[in-house]
DNA sequence: AGCGGAACCTGTCGGC
DNA sequence: TGCCGACAGGTTCCGC
């Protein structure tokens, strides 16, 4: 489901109604796969706390606990985050429920691959740690990604794809990025001229932008806080619309297979 | 070091 | 209708 711009959504509707609420209770319906810790230490850790901040890396969720702690959530394919003024009946999918003075916040998740994890410092987190550049900060330039690029015989997707050089860009990003740019998902990274650098970064930066004014991309079942569906789905250009002529040039948009994930490109557009 | 492939888990959709 | 394989927006681990 998420990236960037999807999680940034996510938590832009989080912070507007969780900040400075107190966790007066959690209920573990069914742990996530990584959660370190038994459920009833995880309840006891969280409970009690006030959340004074919801921030985003990558596309992990940050919440800011004090006393000092974080509660770092990953959604995976199908995580999600509801906040509900009313208790409602635990459906299927939901795996935790956060009691916050007089609001409910639910994370759900139907495919169980999400993760909630507690951490102390968040310098230190190995995972945070790991990650390379915020596509949106001013350290992603085009000097950055020739030093990145550098020798690299990976193909392009691939690369924007890899979270320890840029992060949070995932499959549907990754293919429009390209076709913005007019290059093949199959084009060596190291062959990128300075020039196509630059213009991966504008274009990184425009699409990204656009899909987060627009509350992300809703292909299935990408959710806001509120319930609402996003409205990226509208502007994409090749993702998903393999068989369909291109908005440019009325070429049929074709799908290949890279590193198990589906890429679709403009065989004409993108050389 | 860098890369490809399998695994994690559940649901949906299309073909036969 | 039922079964089966392919596929789904992500990450990690293992082996070469």
């Amino acid at each position: 489901m998420p990236e960037l711009p999807e999680v940034e959504t996510v938590v832009r509707g989080l912070r507007s109604k969780i900040t400075n609420k107190a966790i007066t209770d959690v209920t573990v319906f069914r742990s996530t796969p990584v959660q370190s810790l038994p459920d009833d230490q995880f309840c006891r850790l969280l409970t009690g706390r006030i959340i004074r901040k919801v921030t985003r890396r990558a596309k992990y969720l940050i919440f800011h606990l004090e006393p000092e702690l974080y509660l770092i959530g990953h959604l995976r394919m199908t995580g999600k985050f509801i906040v509900s003024p009313i208790l409602p009946k635990p459906g299927k999918y939901q795996r935790v429920w956060f009691h916050l003075d007089d609001l409910l916040m639910i994370y759900e998740d139907v495919r169980c691959l999400g993760t909630l994890e507690i951490c102390e410092n968040l310098e230190k987190h190995p995972k945070i740690q790991k990650l390379g550049v915020e596509p949106l900060s001013q350290d992603f330039n085009a000097t950055y990604l020739q030093q990145c690029f550098h020798k690299a015989h990976r193909e392009i997707k691939s690369v924007l794809l890899d979270q320890s050089k840029i992060a949070g860009i995932g499959n549907i990003y990754a293919s429009e990025i390209l076709f913005d740019i007019g290059i093949h998902p199959q084009k060596q990274a190291g062959l990128l001229t300075f020039g196509e650098l630059k213009n991966l970064v504008l274009s990184t930066q425009k699409i990204l932008r656009k899909a987060i004014r627009e509350n992300g991309t809703s292909i299935s079942d990408f959710r806001r806080v509120d319930d609402k569906t996003g409205a990226f789905q509208n502007f994409l250009q090749v993702y998903a619309r393999d068989g369909q002529s291109c908005r440019k040039c009325n070429t049929v948009i074709k799908r290949i297979v890279q590193q198990q994930r589906s890429s679709f490109y403009c065989p004409q557009c993108q050389q």
